[in-house]
DNA sequence: GTCGATACGTAC
DNA sequence: GACGTACGTATCGACG
């Protein structure tokens, strides 16, 4: 059967231009997306189709424009980077050879749908090669689809599998979710899910329609208010198969290449790997996914997109004495070790090992099943010998290791008495620092992203939800498929992106310097964790208990009813409709708010929003720190051992989780007795010790502004000082008001505040708001210009720099969304100031653990953004005081001094 | 029971 | 629309 290959230029180019790295030529032209067209067309020359077009969109308004004039209209314009390569790729695709095929009025889609259907009609076999969910439509008998990124494809079956309806519902059911880019209205509230519902009843739109009065509820309602935009929806989202064509299916073959014209096309976009086979005269052939990393991210990213071909890597099940010593033999020889444990938990502090995989060349890794428990399970190595014969091996700092998110792995092996040393590489980190917002750093995510792979996912072989298994479980092999998988991919990860973070050496510096290094040390706070006073917690549930019960009542009193004061929307009725009550404060959403400034803004008014606020403050005291605190102490240990994520936060920050230690409340008494729960141990103090005004002093040095500069040498109260400034007064003359003021200014500024906000904080008019900043930026000129410049630096290379060269790409600089575009405009300009700071404290960290390294008498337990604290024995606390308030002071060399205060008290509050 | 969206609130 | 970065809890509606 011959066979008619369709390629949806436009899906690709997108696709090509999201998943891979902003790779650009010496000329500085943008080329990522080019060169992941030009990958994925090999596959496409390699399958020798007999009929093969290219299909992209024409320019210009289509048929569809003229019929609804909102269509698209929330669509965001091509991104420039993105529109500069259209043109070019055109080039390339008609140089190899390709038909290319481009109708103004219609959309690529349409002229896909209308050979598809001939074809199908001349017993052609058709494969439409796309990633647009749309077009399972054109899905039947001997047309399917294929998905180039993940190498999957779709078939009748494939379609019902993932939407639940036949590919002749498609339409229908395109109709009913509607496609909010495309700003195609469908019924409100309808998903995928209730749209593969009712088709299954009613089997068609028409029919649906026609019995629109027998669906119940309010969702049946939405249905009936959508009736009649229904048929336009349906005309809108349907492919068009009689688009009037001037070549006919049979016409589609691929001619000869233009050999010249891809030589100069190949040079000009440094397709490096691709001009040498050319001149090689060589087919071009799938380079090896497995092949030496190469160090230019070109090269590489043609590797990053081209999906192993030659089938899943040489997994091995070690089982036996004879093949577990052939393992440990190839350790010793390694350049490099990717290994990954496999256990009964996600929590590590919990988590006993189950398995452990290793891998030291790409494509090639073993599985050591260690604890698997299950009927008929087959025997396995003991995990004490097997342990205790890697000890030596882990241990060793001159035996490099690499792992994805390695930080799990070292906690697993501590609680055996393994402590890693020799961390070399981290596959999340590579990511995160490459670019930590173009992806999440998982090891799915990854793969999938710069290796083109799809891995057995997690669910696959444990299953989720009630009828997840435990790890262990699991049957051996499929766990050594999944396991093993593990660490070849984090190896052959690695091979992708370390050469990217070589090109770049003020990334492999904040890798190499701050990141890699800080992973042991954020294990040890991790393992640590911090010792609390449960019985104190409890009392403090108890007593906030007793006061909201009392708090409820008198809601309730005020009401005249009783109500949940936990729930917004029963709150709305009761303010809004009952009490009558105004409405000054809205959601996004355009609800009324009944958050704490709308409450406030009522209070006057009757005695129910007060009550609510005073109810609220305590509900959150309870419900989120002294209950879950107390809840989530490890009864062996009596701390809590929260999980620090290095990867989750794109200006560099740490982040806390389960518990999140990094907003415990601090504003408030009632508040700050819940740190009163953080405490040491008998012959212990906390010592907490923070940086003064860090953020301030990082504008201070980058904006270079003497004014600035000159409030932080002489020291003092800095907002005293700029108040001084901006108000023309001795600092001694500055009112507490001023003060405040000039206090709001300046944290606003690093937040990119506008005279509006500044307005609101300080509930003064905009006039005065506009004056102050007026005034501000006229003492402290610097200052703007460095805003200033920042926003240039943003707009001109797409990301912005922190002190020691983290990058931060900004992704909606260019957004033709007003608020979207301001937003990121301030995220541009407060990323190296809160990124600066992240760094600074990641390197005090550093600093801190090495010198503390063999001491037995001071942990370092938190911290929270500029504070760490410590538990140290009492007859220490003066001298690591000083060595930590000298590591942190010495983190950075700043054109400002960088001032720590420390405190030290038997808990956490008094240390402050 | 589980999941996602929404609203709210805590920290730096 | 208007102040950056996180994480956690509760409610509510939908799903199975």
């Amino acid at each position: 059967m011959p066979k008619l290959i369709l390629i949806d230029g436009s899906s690709y180019l997108y696709r090509a231009f999201h998943a891979l790295p902003p790779l650009s030529n010496a000329h500085g032209e943008p080329t990522g997306a080019l060169f992941g067209v030009y990958n994925m067309l090999r596959a496409t020359i390699k399958a020798q189709p007999e009929y093969v077009a290219f299909v992209s969109d024409a320019p210009g308004p289509t048929f569809r424009d003229e019929m609804y004039d909102q269509y698209k209209a929330n669509r965001p314009p091509m991104p420039d980077d993105l529109r500069a390569q259209v043109e070019p790729m055109l080039g390339l695709v008609g140089a190899l050879g390709f038909p290319i095929l481009r109708v103004t009025g219609v959309e690529a889609d349409d002229v896909i749908g209308t050979l598809a259907d001939q074809a199908h009609k001349q017993g052609i076999e058709v494969v439409v090669s796309t990633g647009d969910k749309d077009m399972a439509q054109l899905v039947r008998d001997g047309v399917t689809l294929v998905n180039t990124m993940t190498n999957t494809t779709m078939d009748t079956q494939g379609v019902f599998e993932k939407f639940g309806v036949r590919p002749d519902q498609i339409i229908d059911f395109l109709t009913l979710t509607g496609d909010t880019v495309d700003n195609v209205p469908g019924v409100a509230k309808c998903g995928p899910k209730t749209a593969a519902k009712w088709l299954a009843e009613y089997d068609t739109l028409d029919n649906l329609m026609a019995n629109a009065d027998k669906v119940g509820g309010k969702i049946g309602e939405n249905l009936r208010e959508a009736l009649p935009q229904l048929p336009l929806s349906r005309q809108l989202v349907t492919i068009k198969l009689d688009v009037p064509l001037e070549q006919g299916v049979t016409d589609l073959t691929m001619r000869p290449r233009d050999i010249d014209a891809l030589r100069e096309m190949y040079a000009r976009y440094e397709f490096k790997a691709a001009l040498k086979e050319l001149d090689a005269g060589e087919p071009a052939a799938a380079p090896s996914p497995v092949a030496a990393p190469a160090i230019s991210p070109e090269s590489l990213a043609r590797e990053l997109v081209t999906p192993d071909l030659s089938g899943p890597g040489t997994y091995e099940l070690v089982t036996t004495q004879a093949q577990f010593d052939a393992w440990l033999e190839r350790l010793r020889t390694a350049e490099l070790i990717a290994f990954d444990t496999e256990t009964t938990s996600i929590d590590s502090m919990r988590a006993d090992i189950v398995g452990l995989s290793l891998s030291v060349e790409p494509g090639v890794a073993c599985y050591i099943p260690l604890t698997h428990d299950y009927p008929g399970a087959p025997a396995q190595l003991s995990r004490d010998m097997v342990l205790g014969a890697l000890k030596p091996i882990f241990e060793d700092p001159a035996r490099p290791k690499l792992g994805q998110h390695a930080k799990y792995d070292i906690n697993i092996l501590s609680h055996y008495g393994i402590a890693l040393q020799g961390l070399k590489h981290d596959s999340m980190l590579e990511s995160y620092i490459w670019n930590a917002t173009a992806t999440r750093h998982d090891m799915d995510s990854l793969a999938r992203k710069y290796l083109g792979y799809e891995t057995v996912k997690y669910e696959e072989v444990a299953g989720k939800g009630a009828k997840q298994i435990s790890f262990s479980q699991v049957d051996i092999d499929t766990a050594c498929r999944y396991a093993a998988e593990d660490a070849d991919v984090t190896l052959r990860l690695h091979h992708a992106l370390w050469p990217l973070l070589q090109s770049e050496p003020k990334l492999r510096s904040v890798y190499e310097d701050i990141e890699i290094p800080l992973v042991p040390v954020l294990a040890g706070m991790e393992q640590r964790g911090v010792l609390i006073d449960v019985n104190h917690l409890r009392l403090q549930s108890q007593q906030l208990g007793k006061r909201m019960l009392e708090l409820q009542q008198q809601a309730w009193g005020a009401a005249g009813h009783e109500f949940n004061l936990d729930s917004p929307k029963q709150l709305i009725a009761v303010l809004f409709d009952e009490l009558g009550l105004p409405i000054k404060v809205k959601t996004p959403t355009g609800a009324p708010s009944t958050n704490e400034e709308a409450l406030e803004a009522i209070a006057d008014d009757h005695a129910l929003p007060r009550l609510i606020l005073d109810y609220r403050g305590l509900a959150k005291l309870r419900s989120t720190y002294t209950e879950k605190l107390a809840e989530i102490v490890n009864l062996r240990t009596g701390r809590v051992h929260t999980s620090y994520h290095q990867g989750a936060v794109a200006t560099g920050r740490v982040s806390s989780s389960d518990p999140n230690l990094q907003n415990i409340p601090v504003r408030t008494e009632e508040g700050r007795r819940i740190r009163q729960a953080f405490v040491a141990p008998e012959g212990w103090l906390v010592l907490a010790a923070d940086y003064s005004q860090i953020e301030l002093r990082i504008m201070a040095h980058l904006s270079g502004d003497e004014g600035l500069l000159r409030a932080f040498h002489e020291g003092g109260d800095v907002h005293r000082a700029t108040a001084a400034e901006v108000f023309g007064l001795q600092p001694e003359e500055v009112s507490a008001n001023q003060r405040r003021a000039a206090k709001a200014i300046n944290f606003g500024l690093m937040y990119g505040m506008s005279a509006f906000g500044l307005a609101r904080q300080l509930g003064v008019d905009r006039g005065e708001a506009s004056d102050y900043m007026a005034r501000y930026f006229a003492r402290y000129p610097g200052v703007r210009d460095f805003m200033e410049s920042t926003r240039e630096q943003a707009h001109r290379d797409g990301y912005v720099e922190t002190i020691f060269g983290r990058r931060l790409y900004l992704e909606n600089l260019k957004a033709r969304n007003q608020a979207l575009r301001a937003g990121a405009e301030r995220a541009a300009v407060n990323a190296p100031m809160q990124g600066s700071a992240a760094d600074i404290i990641k390197r005090a960290m550093i600093a801190v653990a090495h010198w503390l390294k063999g001491r037995d008498d001071a942990n370092m337990l938190m911290q929270v953004h500029d504070e760490l604290v410590f538990e140290v024995k009492r007859e220490s606390i003066d001298e690591v005081r000083k060595a930590v308030v000298e590591r942190m002071s010495g983190a950075a060399a700043l054109r400002v001094p960088l001032l720590v205060e420390a405190g030290v008290g038997a808990n956490w509050d008094e240390a402050h």
